[in-house]
DNA sequence: GCATATAATTGACCGTGGTCATTTTTCTTT
DNA sequence: AAAGAAAAATGACCACGGTCAATTATATGC
């Protein structure tokens, strides 16, 4: 017999959440340590591997809650009627992404794929974010003879790349928007470079 | 007054690597300990932090000398005469990024830059990469509207994300050069997809 | 060769992520 | 309401990367 799920286990689980939402908040994403989840909200540290696999897990959950939070803004906005256009269109999840080299090596280790064979919250955002520009790029002024998903992947490898360089001491004083632009801009409009 | 460097330095820092390596072969890049690397090299440990910042330092080294070699072999071979020759040419380098989920997050974590100031081993390998490509692609028949070095930054950022999905449970069954290829056919050519 | 300075080495110690046998709480059945 | 079963919580414990004051080895000047 599977018993109902309690009432109880969902209340632990948000005081988890809750307790590190704050200690982010204070201390950015790379300043959270399990024991302090675990004391703010109450219970032992053991609770919260019963709760979360590990650390990585519940980085992954709440990062990949606040990257939908950027797609859905980003769904609802206007398809943007050039490069330049979808490259401000994208800076705010970019800026994100950006924000903590912590962040972005978690985002890159679970875009993939989780370890496990589930797929976790940051790889179906990546999923995600190849239906919204696909769909972007259909609409918009941009190459039609491409695939849109293929050109959609193109251009998540792009702002991947141009954010892992800008985390390099020696490239990270052009900003990340005039960097990416160039790309698209051939990619996406098959003309030459600026 | 600065003394010359010991012999006594040398040997330790090569019986460490020695060590390393050995550890590598028998058990793969994820099975290395810091305290086995020291009782192999027959030092304490404590001695391996004073040769190496930390155990990413001896893996950006180990992990950069290997891409290096097959850099080496890319360019001294005769340069692409396809999209599909240039992904057959970069398989070797791509399988072996690939041989690891661990050697696939140190690469992308010290691909964009070392922590500290200073470049490190794999992140001058990208930098190298960018060249080798750029070289590459002057010489073959791509499409010559575009600078090199953005063309070779693009083709890198495509091998990434290729690598990075092939650690995705959902979508490791393609096989990476038949996932690389429509990339470089539509980046390289400027015609349309297949 | 001795004294002194500098570099290299040591190993006990710490922080932090993660485990697991045991205990406590909750649910179900009668 | 009591008993038994299942789920949740506990905290002592471990693994492993990393630190640092103390010790030992090496080089330099006289």
């Amino acid at each position: 017999m599977t018993q109902a799920i309690q009432t109880r286990t969902l209340r632990t689980r948000a005081r988890l959440v809750d307790a590190a939402e704050e200690i982010i908040a204070e201390t950015g994403y790379a300043g959270l340590r399990v024991d302090e989840v675990a004391r703010r909200a109450g219970v032992a540290k053991g609770t919260f591997f019963a709760h979360f696999k590990d650390k990585d897990a519940l980085m992954d959950r709440l990062i990949g809650a606040r990257i939908d939070a950027f797609l859905d803004r980003i769904e609802e906005a206007p398809a943007p009627t050039s490069p330049a256009s979808l490259v401000t269109a994208l800076m705010p999840l970019m800026q994100y992404m950006a924000s903590e080299r912590y962040v972005f090596d978690v985002i890159i280790r679970y875009s993939g794929a989780a370890a496990t064979e589930e797929i976790g919250p940051i790889a179906l955002t990546f999923e995600r974010f190849i239906t919204v520009m696909a769909n972007w790029l259909a609409v918009g002024p941009f190459r039609k003879d491409v695939d849109p998903a293929l050109l959609a992947e193109g251009v998540q490898a792009f702002v991947v790349q141009v954010l892992a360089l800008n985390f390099c001491a020696l490239n990270n004083v052009t900003p990340i928007d005039v960097r990416l632009r160039p790309f698209l801009e051939v990619w996406l409009m098959n003309r030459s470079a600026v």
